[in-house]
DNA sequence: AAGGCGTGGCT
DNA sequence: TAGCCAAGCCT
């Protein structure tokens, strides 16, 4: 006698692909990064600025960087501190020093090529599991398990029948997400942007739309009656008074001068001296601040 | 492996 | 209002 009321089976798994990419084709963004022109490093540049930050306030800063640096070769060029200038308000400046960085080993391992090669990808700075997939994915169309937030809530809802996935990547995921993708290289790099788009536009971690969604019908969450999220509350991120908040408007100064500033200057965003000695000693530990000579300070040469 | 690391919009 | 959340990475 077969069980049918749990883990889904490779037939089910299967049948989940054609609805996600037809709805995907339907209703996919047009977003700058995914259009034909905007290449390896256009995609590449593109995860850099959303790992942890919205697509629109992404999109104004990736036209700015894709003008002024079209190629690898062109951010490696200068000075990592102007890399943190153009970085702007996104959030997250060390992410700016890590691709100029990775421009950097681009242009000198890789011939100014983005690689293609998941193993050489990982080894860039700033790149992890999740973006190595994503170029090879998007970039190069190559058959990789891409396993972001978006991807992680759809599988956990679809098939795991639970509201949110683990706090932390487990290696269940990982194995599922291999599971469910398709053998060939074309239908699974478009389930990985498809299956992505989906908890981005519909499956959304607050106000979910299931009228919307095309495998609805199978969900395993919606079929249980979408029960909440069980256990503690996942961990929420403070800033108001912490270091993070002290490096931030540090920082900002910083971006805004043309010049070197003074101590005094940097002195003036917060009242408590040994918080602020320490966050600005973070940014320079860093690389993010340079300190020169007469208590002037600068953003990296 | 748990916590640090920015910023701003939304509920 | 005060969290919660957003295409993670690194140590």
């Amino acid at each position: 006698m077969t069980d049918t009321t749990t883990e889904p089976s490779p037939a089910d798994a299967a049948s989940l692909h054609a609805p996600v990419i037809a709805w995907f084709d339907e209703h996919a963004r047009d977003l700058p990064w995914r259009r034909p022109e905007a290449g390896a490093w256009g995609v590449m540049v593109s995860e850099f600025m959303l790992q942890q930050t919205p697509v629109s306030r992404v999109l104004p800063v990736y036209e700015q960087w894709l003008a002024r640096w079209p190629r690898p070769a062109d951010l490696a060029a200068e000075a990592p501190g102007e890399a943190v200038r153009a970085w702007g308000r996104l959030g997250y400046p060390r992410r700016a020093l890590r691709l100029h960085g990775a421009a950097q080993a681009i242009t000198e391992r890789h011939s100014g090529d983005v690689p293609s090669d998941h193993g050489q990808l990982l080894a860039l700075p700033g790149i992890g599991e999740y973006t190595a997939a994503a170029v090879a994915s998007f970039a190069y169309g190559q058959r990789h398990a891409v396993l972001d937030t978006n991807v992680r809530r759809v599988f956990a809802r679809a098939a795991g029948g639970v509201q949110y996935p683990p706090t932390a990547t487990t290696a269940a995921e990982r194995k599922l997400a291999r599971a469910l993708l398709p053998d060939d290289e074309e239908t699974a790099s478009r389930w990985a942007a498809a299956s992505m788009e989906l908890g981005a536009l519909v499956c959304t971690a607050r106000g979910e739309d299931c009228t919307r969604c095309p495998i609805a019908a199978q969900c395993a969450w919606r079929l249980a009656g979408k029960p909440a999220h069980e256990g503690p509350a996942r961990r929420g991120q403070t800033y108001a008074g912490t270091d993070r908040q002290v490096r931030g408007k540090l920082l900002a100064v910083l971006r805004d001068a043309r010049t070197p500033v003074p101590q005094s200057a940097l002195d003036a965003v917060w009242n408590d001296p040994v918080q602020r000695a320490r966050a600005l000693d973070g940014l320079v530990a860093d690389g993010l601040v340079e300190p020169l000579a007469d208590g002037l300070y600068r953003l990296p040469g």
